[in-house]
DNA sequence: CGAGGGTTTGAAGTGCATCAAATAGTGTGG
DNA sequence: CCACACTATTTGATGCACTTCAAACCCTCG
């Protein structure tokens, strides 16, 4: 799993990525221990930062590439819970319980990954109101999309899920049609949205027909954006542009 | 839906519920501004307390009974996305986003709620990191939650997540076998948990025969407790019992 | 060029949904 | 306290969506 030049660290850190919402708004003290104690890392595709019930030392913020958050079974089946880019942040739920991770965490693409003691961020939430609220405001959030997928999965068919997936990633400029690129492959998409790789070549196929899109390799046409709304959205309870969520991702 | 005694508002409440974990570490003077702001009310069964989209006044806190959250779609299908009892809390996106629910709420049961204003609530989190960092673990625990949830859909049959549900209820005292009581009825449970009222009663019959387990009404006796973690638990990431989820539920 | 993983396709099976109808259970007014 | 009305729950029959297993194909990269 491990890979040549993971742990690359470099023990400091000369700037913070200035789009981190999470740091907005706190203290240049702080932000100076933040740049000397938090440590980038670079690592390839496939691998493992860490595993379910690993003791925590950091929360990771994502630099650039993929990460694929996931828990297994005891007889390895896996389920995937999230797929996150740049300036997503994991590993937190451990400031808040004993200390372990809830879940596994590998890298699905080359990958940037910023760490931030645990330690230092757990005192400075409980001083810096700002900092918190930062952090409720990326926690409710998640948990919005937590019960939206919860939604999907349980209402919609499983090539309107993909085309609510093609939809996400779509930039919103009013065209008509649009060009799209998968992020990652589609082995992972398709555990990330619950079904199996058969399973997703399938609905994709459906969904060509019904929706007039071009698939070549990664790289996905949208005739009419619209159409393809219309045939995902129905089964949604929100409508489209699905105005909040995820606005940053991709 | 409205119902006869529904707002049976009284301006100030005499007390807090101590068990309130939220609240704990805040000020006096906060509490007791809480106290004169919040407000108590009482529901009969089948209450809409808010749809979505609504504008949002109130995060709401079950005193006593139970609230289903869920959302729907254009053709009414319907997505439940939790049921909550006594000391949890609803309504709370409102705080970080525009100020609007993301679900609908409704009364499962006769249930007494209490109202607290969210203007009142920002304003506190916005100085008082106890508050703040109270909330920040209720929510990473929610989160937590809605992950297994969306696991469990996916890699679990419908029977063992029901066995999951009846554990979940299943107080840990180490005896062989435990009585429970369904606290409400078949078809929320079953729309809470993801299927049909029809695929539910087919799923326990199937429970009753793998596991020893006994139905009657709402009473549900298990024999073997162990037996049914056997069937119902080697299909979950975690090992029973399942430490820290929901240990505060029903 | 060949190896290996990603992707597609085919055939068959399974689990859950759906529709329909019977049955049990609960609260109501008489 | 009983009969009725209405809802909750169960049961049956059928269909579809997704999974599973197997094999072929494709594409990239050494």
């Amino acid at each position: 799993m491990s890979t040549p030049h993971s742990k690359e660290n470099t023990a400091t850190i000369t700037a913070l990525p200035k789009e981190l919402e999470l740091f907005q708004g706190c203290s240049p003290s702080f932000i100076k221990q933040l740049k000397q104690s938090a440590s980038r890392s670079h690592h390839d595709k496939g691998h493992l930062i860490f595993v379910s019930d690993d003791e925590a030392h950091s929360l990771y913020i994502v630099i650039s590439g993929w990460v694929k958050l996931f828990r297994e079974t005891l007889d390895g089946t896996e389920a995937v819970i999230d797929v996150l880019n740049d300036n997503h942040f994991f590993g937190e739920h451990a400031l808040f319980n004993n200390g372990v991770h809830e879940y596994s965490a590998e890298t699905a693409d080359k990958t940037v990954l910023l760490s931030i003691p645990l330690n230092l961020l757990k005192r400075e939430l409980q001083q810096n109101p700002d900092l918190s609220f930062n952090f409720l405001k990326a926690l409710a959030q998640k948990q919005h999309i937590k019960e939206r997928e919860i939604e999907q999965r349980s209402i919609q068919s499983t090539a309107q899920r993909i085309g609510c997936f093609l939809l996400r990633l779509t930039k919103q400029d009013g065209k008509k049609s649009a060009q799209i690129h998968l992020p990652y492959d589609k082995t992972l998409i398709a555990a990330r949205l619950g079904m199996q790789p058969e399973t997703f070549s399938r609905a994709l196929s459906k969904l060509k027909q019904s929706t007039n899109i071009e698939v070549r390799g990664s790289t996905v046409k949208i005739e009419d954006v619209e159409k393809l709304v219309n045939y995902t959205c129905s089964m949604c309870s929100h409508s489209f542009p699905c105005e909040d969520l995820e606005k940053d991702k991709a």
